[in-house]
DNA sequence: ATGAAAGCGCTAACAC
DNA sequence: GTGTTAGCGCTTTCAT
């Protein structure tokens, strides 16, 4: 026995069934779904569990053509992690804070800078998100010139005092490569070098001066080798460093790919660690550990990135145009010491 | 000055606001712009002018309305690649290969596959995607149960007779691993064991049987041990393998994270690569070719199982419910060989 | 507390 | 070849 009030077969139920089988209005069953006053509880009970015995879902699409597109953007240059950790680490946690707000995460993987500011362009005539994610941010970065022109609420990640008219989650970078540079000062290391990644960023900027301004209050100099970030480019950068007249005693770079090309080129070089150099990332992952030997790294950010941004997207959604904007600092946790530093012998 | 016909400030401009602006119905402006007949060319050509000029885009929520969700998902589980693949390098080619289509890629990171099956479940109720893409299937997979019921179109990747009544991209692991079999029978190894990914999972079934079938046809014997996928589950049973009384000369692991880390255990068993064991890993990267030796792999899968996914979701759209399911072949490249393998010194 | 109805931006059936 | 118009499913005034 069908319910005569039920949808036509092969229909998802909408909001009319509902109502329909609910014998009310189609605005009490939005009121009652959406969890707004101006409904009686008894009211509220039965379009509930008509909604349910319907299998009623909301349809995203209508939704949106009212409320706008309940999603946040994300572009990603192909290649790149997301400020040094895995992409999907931080996505997976980034769609779990945003999902019981309703708001879902679009993922692009694109070629380049280039290409993702013309994708936000796109978003911002679409209105296809809330709200963009801008990661691994340039100096002078089009991308955010972009954002602007479309009109997008952006959540940077950066340093801490990156553009200060936007909201952003503001990564501590600086002091935790600091530390770094305190650990291989107390080591005895006196001549260190960072490879790191494109020189127009502004991570690596803030990187290597935590660890130059450590370094440099202990006497110690750096010596800095931009690369392209890849394992290749690491390996040629080590090659050079090592083989210098004056070579340096530890070697930090910025991810664990590099570090791992790095351990390769010294191992060739016939350098043996920790004895004759040591190694530190800048992030950490299985790799690290697995090396020979482990290599000491700081964590990398996941999780604890996602749910920062989460907050951040939140708090500029809720907030006006004309309120602050979202500042939600992270720190990087400390250094794992493994077996790829130990003291310099003199 | 601003032209009469401008949409208000502040508002991006509709179909609505073109017509104005270009003398004509709406309808002649949803022809023209969907290049759809029954538009003069002048109009047509005056119509695109004007919609550039005033910066007009589609809504995509507006037209998800009465399309469809013009999207395809992916519910990928946290940690797992796709089919062995980086899970970034398939969206990102089908991203590029779906989006002239007007198809997006929605990516959503689960916790297991009972979170994706609900996840499938939802998606058909909202009716928030066209198809969706279903790897690394498990032996009775409760993902296709959900997609079966929740109605939705699904393409598969997996072993070529998966799932006859689905579409599905069919990736030949078998002849792959066999492939390997034999270049192992060629070098003279009689005893091969492969450490696998989780064993209810059809495609490691799949790559165990056709290393099986090719040794054996060579009189050679395959010990296989599953494990969970992870680099320490990978060393569990490398450990366990190497140290059983008539050892392996041989080893065949799945992805590069195991392999490398069954390279760590034959270092610390003082096992001399190649020539104390042969390593080989399923799915090659950067870091087979940092390793030390380099490791012998088949190549991993990326753009070509995007592409491969590609051709198979739109032949599935395009298909009526009772035409066949749309099966696109994908052969496996053939093995990097590197210094990980030699013969086997009798 | 509830109902009627307008409309978000777009497409497509139908009329001219 | 072009215009009119009725929705798609939902939210939200505005009446009652």
């Amino acid at each position: 026995m069908t319910t005569p009030a039920a949808p036509r077969a092969g229909r998802r139920p909408t909001i009319s069934d509902v109502a329909r089988a609910a014998g009310v209005s189609t605005a009490v069953v939005s009121y009652a779904l959406n969890d707004r006053r101006g409904v009686s509880g008894a009211t509220r009970e039965r379009v509930l569990r008509v909604a349910d015995e319907l299998g009623w879902r909301p349809n995203p699409a209508a939704r949106s053509m009212r409320a706008g597109a309940q999603a946040v953007g994300l572009a990603i240059v192909a290649g790149e992690a997301l400020h040094g950790a895995p992409v999907l680490d931080v996505v997976a946690s980034l769609q779990r804070a945003l999902a019981p707000r309703g708001l879902s995460v679009d993922l692009r993987v694109v070629d380049d800078d280039v290409a993702a500011a013309e994708l936000y362009t796109r978003w911002g005539a679409e209105r296809r998100c809330e709200a963009v994610v801008v990661p691994n941010v340039r100096v002078d970065d089009r991308r955010l010139a972009a954002v602007a022109a479309a009109g997008l609420r952006a959540v940077v990640v950066g340093p801490p005092h990156i553009t200060p008219e936007l909201s952003a989650v503001e990564v501590d970078d600086a002091d935790a490569y600091a530390r770094v540079g305190r650990y291989l000062l107390d080591l005895g290391h006196t001549r260190v070098a960072a490879v790191t990644g494109p020189a127009d960023w502004v991570r690596t900027a803030e990187c290597e001066a935590g660890l130059r301004r450590a370094l440099a209050a202990g006497g110690a100099e750096l010596e800095a080798a931009a690369t392209d970030g890849t394992a290749e480019g690491a390996a040629a950068a080590a090659r050079r460093l090592l083989m210098a007249a004056a070579p340096p005693t530890a070697l930090v770079l910025e991810t664990d790919l590099m570090a791992l090309a790095a351990l390769d080129v010294a191992r060739r070089t016939g350098l043996v660690l920790p004895w004759d150099l040591s190694v530190v990332a800048g992030a950490d992952s299985v790799l690290c550990r697995l090396a020979t030997p482990a290599l000491s790294s700081l964590p990398a950010l996941g999780a604890e990135l996602g749910t920062a941004l989460a907050t951040a997207v939140l708090g500029a959604l809720a907030a006006g145009p004309e309120d602050a904007p979202v500042r939600v600092p992270l720190q990087v946790a400390a250094l794992a010491v493994r077996g790829s530093t130990a003291p310099h012998a003199r």
